[in-house]
DNA sequence: TCTGTATTCAACATAGTTATTGAATAGCGA
DNA sequence: TCGCTATTCAATAACTATGTTGAATACAGA
């Protein structure tokens, strides 16, 4: 009888190591950059300028993911990348459904925010891009595009958008794609279309969660 | 345009409410007792006998998981019964999951303290039972094993087991089963097995994980 | 080797969380 | 209606986490 332990020791040991994985989770500004990190690698720097915080305060909150093991870190020249651990991404989609499966109020957040900006689910979605011929255009920077994409999406970052409007059909529906559930540019874009005379709507979801219910993605074509 | 929220409000809302989530599950104390109502519904007062802790300690973390809408309550007569929410459960898998497949010392703790009781994994019993006439235990309390079990299991709870030695084939295999990855029954029912001359495992997941797995589930049959 | 800059550290004030104790409440069952 | 007991509340002290600031470090690139 090798182990010394008593059973409640035991326990303490093993629910502590699991709580330090859902106590950094539990940190709005964690969350934050985990949803960020979703979209691919980056640096501090990056990850700061994007949720709006002071770098030394981002850096902390990367190192508290870090030492949950929620993140791994890599050198890039003169920057550090952080990117996410293998299993995180599928975990924070399952999070967000339960929450809002669950939240009335959340829900009403999200719904309230994106109210004017017609919002469509993965269903819908497929059912517009196959029987009526729906242009689907991924308004995430192309770096975020290059990571991943759901197939079949054009890149069209929302900060050129305005400009590139000759590349939409105006007869079509047009899909607007982003990060996620909690990302704005598929709803800034969708906003411009419409005040540009365009039929539009924004997909809900992100990358994770089209992979997360079996989507393929596809890579690089910028 | 009728929201007035700016980007940065939104996102602080929809983290915020995500939060109150993983803060709910971000205590060991708190997620034991989400584990133990993985079995089911039960009042307060098993709950904290269970994981002993004060009774008024776990009604109050009983409430901020009811705050965080991960748990629902009902009178039942004279108790208040805490049922998990749905959906909670494979939750709770995904991430224990996530914790042990990133953090070398969980794994280490568990493995140290199931060291003298074999375990088997799902994909182990499944032969087991076809191909060598294996027999499947399930040693948690009757009500749990009422609640589900695996389909084929016997219900002998490990308090009982000493007196029913005589229900089980000395020439055969025993593989016990209890509530999950952190439960000592299975463990416990191992030692016993061994000590009285049988050949015994231990079964590392529970129900949860089972059917997580996409695995069948049997009720009631005590 | 040196310089510049991306990142981390240290220290602090503030705020929030936890465990514990004893008192209060609420609602069943008689 | 009343007593009983399961549960919750309130108050406290110890502890832990957060955001902020400015200084320190470490390392790529010259």
């Amino acid at each position: 009888m090798l182990n010394t332990e008593s059973p409640r020791q035991f326990k303490r040991a093993a629910y502590g190591g699991l709580a330090d994985v859902t106590k950094a989770l539990g940190s709005p500004r964690r969350l934050e950059l985990v949803d960020l990190l979703v979209q691919g690698p980056r640096p501090v720097e990056s990850l700061a300028r994007a949720t709006a915080q002071p770098i030394a305060s981002a850096s902390q909150h990367l190192q508290v993911l870090k030492r949950a093991r929620l993140v791994d870190t890599e050198r890039q020249g003169t920057t550090i990348e952080y990117r996410l651990a293998p299993g995180v991404s599928e975990v924070l989609v399952a999070l967000r459904r339960l929450a809002h499966a669950r939240s009335a109020e959340l829900r009403e957040t999200t719904d309230s925010f994106f109210e004017d900006a017609p919002s469509i689910d993965r269903e819908r979605l497929t059912a517009l891009l196959r029987e009526d011929g729906a242009v689907l255009i991924d308004v995430r920077p192309t770096a975020e595009f290059e990571q991943a994409h759901l197939p079949g999406a054009r890149s069209i970052p929302v900060e050129a958008l305005a400009d590139r409007l000759a590349e939409l059909p105006a007869d079509r529906l047009i899909v607007a794609c982003c990060r996620g559930p909690y990302c704005t540019f598929a709803a800034d874009a969708v906003r411009l279309l419409q005040a540009r005379g365009y039929r539009a709507a924004r997909f809900e979801d992100g990358v994770a969660e089209w992979a997360a219910d079996g989507g393929a993605l596809e890579a690089a074509r910028p």
